[in-house]
DNA sequence: GCGCGGGGCAATCTTACGTCA
DNA sequence: TTTGACGTAAGATTGCCCCGC
């Protein structure tokens, strides 16, 4: 997915980072400058202080990754009658009030019967299944690794969780989506307040504008002076050197045209040092005037 | 080039659960 | 305290598209 903003003349295409599925947005101003001082936020959707119990639920390959020694069979696996992956995974019988004691402390009844498919095979309705906190936390804690799962990854962390490989399947690809669809809101929140914050510089940008034309007609001193006048940035507050051949096209340049002083070309006419200080003096007051 | 299978994604449905009057 | 309506989160399904074989 690729959004793209550019304000100015000189609109950059950006491209997105795939990693990790998460949208994100870069604003192409004219001269690359960024309107909000706040940078665009990019979420951190994972939990922080994640309360995995390390020391017994542990991540296939990231173990193997690190050279841990394996402790899966503390974390006992039930049978499971994996249907749509064909892959059934069995275990002792008695492991199963094992994995229950582990995995099932909350809500006793719902979230421990999401690995069997009985309710399927005797006809009933099957009961939607609540993953265990510590389930959750685990998948967190994969996700936060692998965003996606190839087939053995997810193999693995089914027959680590008991749960079916397509349960894992279906639960990166909605925590993928969901990622996906929160990072996209805080990103339109960061658009939302560039968008707010342009609208506020354009006006503002319009009243300058104004209020320099109207200085510029009502004050003929403006027009008898010499081709190259100096007015101050109201933005940036840097003096600017307008080298034009009537008085009304430099005021109307000043907005473009900002140059540092220290390279103004202040020699290179007639003007007096009074009569760049009066010009000065008068801009400040115009845009004095526009800010309040 | 065409068909096929697998995987990802978007849209949507469905259900569990919390809140509140 | 109980209960029903309501909203939300999250598990699951479906259909489509893309890609590799």
């Amino acid at each position: 997915m690729e959004l793209a903003l550019s304000l100015g003349d000189t609109p950059k295409p950006f491209s997105l980072p795939a990693k990790n599925d998460s949208v994100s947005f870069k604003i192409a101003l004219g001269d690359d400058k960024r309107v909000s001082s706040d940078p665009p936020v990019q979420l951190d959707l994972l939990p922080s202080t994640p309360v995995l119990p390390s020391s017994r639920l542990r991540i296939p390959w990231l173990s193997d990754a690190l050279g841990m020694e394996r402790v899966t069979s503390e974390i006992p696996v039930r049978a499971v009658d994996d249907t749509d992956d064909g892959a059934a995974l069995s275990s002792p019988n008695s492991a199963v009030s094992s994995f229950q004691m582990d995995f099932c402390f909350r809500n006793s009844r719902k979230s421990c019967e999401g690995a069997s498919d009985e309710d399927d095979e005797n006809g009933s309705t099957r009961k939607k299944l609540r993953l265990s906190k510590q389930q959750s936390v685990f998948l967190e804690e994969s996700f936060k690794e692998h965003t996606t799962l190839n087939p053995k990854q997810k193999l693995a962390l089914a027959k680590q969780l008991n749960l079916r490989p397509r349960q894992v399947e279906v639960w990166f690809q909605n925590r993928r989506a969901r990622t996906k669809l929160k990072q996209t809101e805080v990103d339109c929140e960061y658009l939302k307040r560039c968008c707010e914050s342009l609208t506020e510089e354009n006006r503002r940008l319009q009243k300058e504008l104004q209020e320099l034309r109207a200085l510029k007609t009502c004050q003929p001193f403006f027009m008898q002076l010499p081709a190259t006048t100096l007015t101050m940035c109201p933005s940036c507050e840097r003096v600017a050197t307008n080298t034009t051949t009537t008085g009304a096209a430099a005021a109307a340049a000043t907005t473009n045209n900002y140059n540092n002083v220290a390279s103004a070309p202040m020699a290179t006419n007639n003007n007096s040092v009074s009569q760049i200080s009066a010009v000065l003096s008068v801009d400040r007051q115009a845009r004095n005037i526009a800010l309040t």
